[in-house]
RNA sequence: AGCGGGAUGGGAUAGCCAGGAGAUUCCGGCGGGCUCAUAACCCGCAGACCGGUAGUUCAAAUCUACCUCCCGCUACCA
């Protein structure tokens, strides 16, 4: 990885995150896989040696947990989606080298194979852990078959991770007040044995991978914090039957463990890779070349500074990943393969999301735009590439809406592009058959190397936008070209004038092609079919921007169809009653039952431990920046409490100084909104009815 | 409150990392032109003190500090 500018001599390997296949993809994930296909198109175009690989994500909690629900086998589940991800990817031009799964032999064998290099090497080691285990059930809950609180932020989350609180990566055994999945029973920790990888022992490594590091910035700051900091070691193994059986020794007593997906899925990368090697031979792609060759040796894991990583003659890993998975590929992925003697990877692309009319897209609620339902519409497959490439830096999140969509199309393709391919060949065409017989301008052919200048600069900065819209700015000046010197009143009088002008705006719409390819792959297409070329566009490279067009071919067709309102209002017509429709059944569903009464028994003893109080409320005052928490003063009898508690919008906060009210006194401690609650008020219901007394219990008797 | 991302003419965006001319492009508005072309295209005009304050600098949209506001995810009934 020589960190030159491409193209190197050394091979590539663009990857796509992994699809997890567990349900339907929508045009905010057709983001990434977009952004991969073009930019392995753009670095061919430029004439880089490249792979472009990708796999759907078998593994994981998820797959057996929605598998258990349809009561098959969570390998039949994982492929049924994986087959339909494989052939939905060549429907919208993206087409992989290679596309496979985490369960084929070379993804198991190459697991296997580098977890136990780094036991070898001495990164992995056992420890014990409490995890949860439902004791109903006598099995362990590993990641989402347990649910619980965030230890960090308090909120509801998922075993393996915060997914609607603070977004933290959990360790197992973290989560508090676990619940089962599975039987909805309170779950409890036991004490496992299980495999840790040692990331800690990466850091210093990791400080100097993340500095050198390419790609967009996101990937290389939002690592930081947990780089700089303390790693905490990561455990990869799992109590589970769905997934790649731990290769090493197990864990005395054991007879079963299989590895966190996060081991298993990033290693599809190398294994799709390999796949595609052994297709078109090692000769025509050479996995090892990209993986392996040149890098530092394997073991200790901070011997290799970044002027040994400069030096070395290694593959350019390219990771294109949607921003919630940067941890992952900048952390945890690039320490397994130091630990393991892989290269490293050269650049991280992490992209914003896609966000519907400006709001998120929503599966539950049904708002979004499925993939499906855009190729059901008749939209060519370049169109929504187009648009989700172009709109707004890779970083950025990007706006969907069919109005925007519209705008972009008709003026930019259809205006544009489309246009001045159009007016141009036809006129060509009309008047000389194909190519007059002239050579390039100097002003064109200068213009056109800007382009290709602008072409090859935006690659190298990891902006396919701009690639994009270097393409289209080309066709604009095409279109202010054949405009300004007007070849319709040129033909009779100056017919050699004519030719010129119509010859350079041929080889604009040429050069066009070649340089739209990577976003428009179909469309490009159809227009060098157009021009009479009889290869294939993304075989050309560069050079072909400015080589003569074919001298003949026929009449045109228009190159991209308008799109009218009023398809335009219809489907915003039916999006709209989609998410009416969705909303609505979920309304119904969340219809305010009694909460079921317990079954479980406390004993007195237990219930003597609640240190419930009589108390008088002093002040109340709403929390600055949060809706519902209000700051309690409480008088206890013996001292003054501050509670938080959640009831601003729910009672007349001046109201409540001097009301009586019931405290929960030893309740844990707790900071909400960075004030800390000392202490419970109980209160009945939604609406947060407070308790208070009948009679005139004094401030701080006990409840009993 | 946490994390992430923003604030640039009426709307949407680029430029910011590597500070320097009249601040980009698209949509929209206004006026004109052209008629080869998909009522497409081209030209011109109006419209932005680049969120605020302070700093660094000969020079700041760009760098630094602080602040305000916005968006997304999530939260906030201890």
């Amino acid at each position: 990885m020589s960190h030159d500018d491409f193209p190197t001599d050394n091979p590539a390997v663009v990857t796509c995150g992994l699809p997890y296949a567990n349900g339907s993809l929508h045009i905010g994930h057709l983001r990434t896989y977009f952004s991969g296909d073009a930019y392995t198109r753009a670095l061919e175009i430029l004439g880089q040696e490249t792979a472009f690989v990708c796999g759907s994500d078998m593994h994981g909690t998820p797959v057996a947990i929605n598998a258990k629900k349809e009561e098959v086998e969570p390998e039949r589940f994982a492929l049924r989606n994986h087959e339909k991800y494989k052939d939905w990817f060549p429907e919208f031009n993206i087409n992989f080298d290679y596309f496979g799964h985490t369960r084929e032999e070379t993804n198991v064998e190459l697991t296997s194979e580098i977890v136990l290099k780094l036991e070898e090497e001495g990164h992995i080691f056992e420890d014990e852990i409490e995890v949860a285990w439902d004791p109903k059930a006598e099995q362990p809950l590993p990641d989402r078959y347990v649910e619980g609180t965030c230890p960090y932020c308090g909120e509801k989350a998922r075993g393996d991770e915060c997914d609607e609180g603070c977004q933290r990566h959990l360790e197992p055994g973290e989560i508090e007040d676990p619940v089962s999945t599975i039987t909805g029973n309170p779950a409890e920790y036991r004490p496992r044995t299980h495999k840790f990888f040692r990331l800690s022992a990466f850091q210093e490594y990791l400080q100097g991978f993340i500095e050198r590091l390419e790609g967009t910035s996101n990937a290389r700051n939002q690592p930081r914090e947990w780089i700089m900091g303390e790693l905490e070691d990561w455990c990869i193994t799992r109590d589970m039957d769905w997934g790649i059986e731990y290769p090493g020794e197990l864990p005395e007593g054991r007879d079963k463990l299989v590895l966190y997906v996060w081991v298993d899925a990033p290693v599809e990368y190398i294994a799709a890779t390999k796949q595609y090697s052994e297709r078109v031979g090692q000769g025509e792609f050479d996995w090892e070349a990209a993986w392996k060759d040149g890098a530092p040796k394997a073991g200790e894991p901070d011997e290799a500074d970044s002027e040994t990583w400069e030096a070395a003659d290694t593959g350019e890993i390219i990771h294109i990943i949607g921003r919630d998975i940067i941890q992952h590929h900048a952390i945890f992925w690039p320490s397994m393969l130091r630990g393991a003697g892989y290269n490293e990877p050269r650049a991280i692309m992490a992209s914003g999301f896609v966000n519907l009319d400006g709001q998120a897209f929503s599966t539950s609620r049904n708002r979004a735009v499925w993939a499906n339902d855009y190729l059901n519409e008749g939209f060519h497959p370049d169109l929504i590439r187009y648009y989700l490439i172009t709109t707004g830096g890779f970083q950025q999140d990007v706006d969907f809406s069919w109005e925007k969509f519209q705008e972009r199309v008709n003026g930019e393709l259809v205006g544009t592009v489309g246009n001045f391919a159009y007016r141009s060949l036809l006129f060509a065409a009309r008047n000389y058959n194909g190519t007059p017989d002239a050579t390039t301008s100097k002003e064109v052919a200068e213009r056109i190397r800007e382009a290709v200048t602008e072409f090859k600069d935006a690659i190298n900065d990891y902006s396919i936008k701009q690639a994009g819209d270097a393409a289209v700015a080309l066709a604009a000046f095409g279109n202010e070209y054949i405009q300004r010197n007007e070849p319709w009143h040129l033909t009779d009088d100056e017919p050699q004038r004519a030719k010129q002008v119509i010859y350079d705006c041929v080889q604009i719409v040429k050069a066009v092609a070649v340089l739209a390819t990577p976003i428009l792959p179909g469309k490009t297409q159809r227009l060098w079919d157009q021009l009479g070329e009889d290869s294939k566009v993304h075989e050309v490279n560069l050079n072909a921007a400015l080589e003569s067009p074919p001298r003949n071919f026929n009449e045109p067709e228009e190159l991209f169809e308008k799109i009218e309102d009023e398809h335009i209002d219809d489907l915003n017509e039916r999006l709209r009653d989609r998410i009416e429709a969705a909303t609505e059944t979920e309304d119904e569903s969340m219809s305010d039952d009694l909460e079921a009464l317990a079954n479980e028994r406390i004993s007195f003893d237990d219930f003597q431990e609640l240190d419930i109080r009589v108390g008088r409320i002093e002040s109340a005052e709403g929390i600055e920046g949060a809706d519902d928490l209000a700051r309690l003063e409480v008088d206890i009898g013996f001292e003054t409490r501050q509670v938080v508690a959640g009831i601003k919008q729910l009672h007349d906060l001046d109201e409540l100084p001097g009301e009586k009210c019931v405290l929960l006194t030893n309740m844990e401690k707790a900071e909400l909104f960075g004030v800390e609650s000392n202490g419970m008020i109980l209160a009945a219901g939604e609406e947060a009815d407070l308790l208070t007394t009948h009679g005139d219990a004094d401030v701080g008797e006990k409840i009993r």
